[in-house]
DNA sequence: ACGATGATGAAC
DNA sequence: TTCATCATCGTA
């Protein structure tokens, strides 16, 4: 089994965002900085999907910003906020149609077990900033996903997405997996 | 409960 | 060009 075909592709990222959130949980994100690999396991996800989404960034339509979500599946997200933050997403879905999925909170398994919730202390972990904006997550070069291992429907819980009060009905939506 | 701290988008 | 806001986090 060589490592490409363990590989996330693109036609695996460009489906339905809510299907694809589900399915990212157990996969290992896999960082490579100067010949180092970190390999962290996704725990938890957040689906912004569409301009219909008041929480999606793109509901503000289609901007200097938002432009990647529009693109083709499979390439990087990240923007910054509050100053000092950065938040990583993975878009998702055809082109033209902007949606993605957020990384909330990864495991760590290499070095002593750690484990991080909140999505910019994961960019921080895993040294990821606005540089990496666009990349393109199914090259296999450093950045991307992994195949893990599959985690029971019953392991997997739902709740509403963190720190989007502004966004009027669609707070409610239960868009946040996470494994429990 | 709140302040840090700067990009972003909307208003003007 | 200004202004309010922000998919957060650490300290209190």
């Amino acid at each position: 089994m060589d490592k490409q075909s363990k590989i996330l592709n693109r036609r695996f990222y460009n489906r339905e965002t809510l299907k694809v959130a589900q399915e990212m949980l157990g996969c290992f994100l896999v960082r490579k900085v100067k010949n180092k690999i970190i390999r962290a396991m996704i725990t938890d996800v957040e689906a912004y999907v569409g301009e219909d989404d008041l929480a999606c960034h793109a509901s503000k339509g289609r901007t200097s910003r938002t432009e990647i979500m529009y693109g083709p599946a499979g390439h990087l997200y990240v923007y910054f906020v509050y100053g000092m933050h950065f938040i990583m997403n993975i878009v998702t879905e055809k082109k033209e149609f902007p949606a993605a999925v957020m990384i909330r909170g990864i495991k760590i398994d290499d070095v002593g077990y750690q484990k991080t919730n909140g999505p910019a202390k994961a960019c921080k972990f895993l040294q990821i900033d606005k540089k990496l904006d666009g990349w393109d997550m199914t090259q296999g070069e450093k950045l991307w996903i992994e195949r893990g291992v599959k985690i029971p429907k019953n392991k997997i819980k739902t709740g509403k997405r963190i720190g989007i009060d502004y966004a009027g009905h669609c707070t409610h939506y239960l868009w946040r997996f996470y494994i429990s």
